[in-house]
Order: C-alpha cells, then sequence, then structure tokens
DNA sequence: ATTATTGTATTATTGTGCTAATACAATCGA
DNA sequence: TCGATTGTATTAGCACAATAATACAATAAT
C-alpha cells in the first residue's frame, strides 16, 4: 500500500488520515505493532518529525499507543476502531449532504444523482 | 451572507471555492457586477491582495471578467454556470463514493446510509 | 478638467508547515 | 554487559500563505 500524498493540505494532517483509514480497513491489525517512526517516515518519503507529528495526534485519537522503547501499537479496542469507522462515514454522509445542498440540490436529487455516478 | 474561513486550508483557495458557490447559487446574478476587491475584502475580513488572488483564479475559471476601472462581472454565459454546477455536484458524488469505499464500505451500504443520515 | 474609484503590481514582514540534523533516555536483544 | 533500536525533544533553516502599506495607470463620474 502506497502513501498518497498531495500538496492541497498539511502533510501530517494527510498521514494521520491515511493512518486511520490503514486501521479501519485492517491492513493494521488490531493489537498489531507499528512500524517505528524512523521506517514510516522513510516509506512514506516523509521526514521523520512530520510522521512523529501524525503519530501524536494518532494517539491523542486513541487508536494507538506508545510503548517508550518498544514501539507504537494499534488498540486492541475493537469497538474503538468500529466507532470510528462509523464516525468517519458519518463526516462523509453529511459532508455530501450539506455540500450538494449549498449547490441547491434537494435530498432527493442528491440521492439519485449518486445511484447514477460512476467513476 | 456571510463568509465562512477556518485555517484548515488556504484562505484564498476558500475565497475562491465560496464566490463560485454564490455564483452557482445565484446570489451573484449573471452579467452583475461584483463588489471592488476592496469592499470585498473588508467583508470578508480578509486582506485586499488575498481577495485579489481568490478573483484572480476565478477569472481562469472563465466565471468573471474584469473590466480595467469599471470593476467585475460575471459571466454572462448562464450554460458556463450550470456546467460548473454539475462539475462540483459530480465531485462531490465521486468524493463520497471512493471515501466510503476505502472505509470498506459497498455502493450499496454508501447509499442506504445516505437514506438515513440526518444533520 | 478634475476627482475618485477601479484593477493591478510591488515590497516588506510575520507565522507556520516542513525538512534537516542531532541528541537523549529507556530498554530490548544478543 | 553493551550495543542497537525505540520514542521523544530541540534547534535551525527554507518555502509559502497571508498581512500590510503603498503605488500606478486607466476611466467613470462629477
Amino acid at each position: 500500500m502506497s502513501w498518497e500524498l498531495d500538496g492541497e493540505r498539511p502533510i501530517y494532517s494527510q498521514l494521520l488520515e491515511q493512518l486511520q483509514l490503514r486501521i479501519i480497513a485492517g491492513t493494521y491489525q488490531a493489537g498489531q505493532r507499528l512500524p517505528s517512526v524512523r521506517d514510516l517516515a522513510q516509506e512514506a518519503a516523509v521526514n521523520a518529525n512530520t510522521m512523529q507529528r501524525a503519530l501524536t495526534e494518532l494517539e491523542h485519537a486513541g487508536l494507538v499507543h506508545a510503548q517508550r522503547t518498544a514501539g507504537r501499537f494499534i488498540t486492541e479496542d475493537q469497538g474503538k476502531i468500529a466507532a470510528t469507522r462509523t464516525t468517519f462515514a458519518l463526516r462523509h454522509a453529511n459532508t455530501y449532504l450539506s455540500g450538494m445542498q449549498k449547490l441547491g440540490y434537494t435530498r432527493e436529487e442528491s440521492l439519485t444523482l449518486l445511484q447514477e455516478a460512476d467513476k
């Protein structure tokens, strides 16, 4: 899995988001040990400090916990992971609906458009 | 109508987006004259240069055109405005679907979630 | 004709995200 | 025991968004 980064938003913020996604998607399993800050930074072609910042925020979110010198570990709380997934999904839904509303689309129009939309 | 700005993304980018929205929503009608850069800047509590940058990009998008000393005017091409609206809507739809896909939701799950979602 | 307003350009300064290069304390492993 | 690896902290420098303060040419209005 690759690290997709654009110059639109702060890198640490994008890293945080993708780390959360990997936990939700199961790329990093519950209880599993994460690669070291330096390894993750190198993997993402990013400075170690920037990755460090993302991991610190990820820890504030309660999805990982650091053990001084042993490394970082994904939370074992499956419920927390599932809750995060739901939170993300609802946020996406609200973002879509409010965005469409600002364009003058009704709720129904927003739904029907989605059924036709293809990538 | 107020100018909602957060510190997440560049201000000029948010201004551009909201200007586009106002044109799409009809707050600024086709052919209508825009307030001056300085007035718009003051209204948005933003530096004139920042507003200027947003307007320049808006002009690149073809939605407005500047007349040296008379001011800026919204395009009279209704089709272009409508096309912009559709483009925005499709982008929202794709953003939603791909975002949900990254969370592991199927297309159907994404649709049903949306039907239940409330603000 | 003169004045005010328009878009536009220029220069300087500030704040911050990001990189870079280390340094240190803790502890796991050989 | 001792070296390697861990998370963490610190300092410096660069790039750029944003602010601030003007300045100028063109032209609409009076």
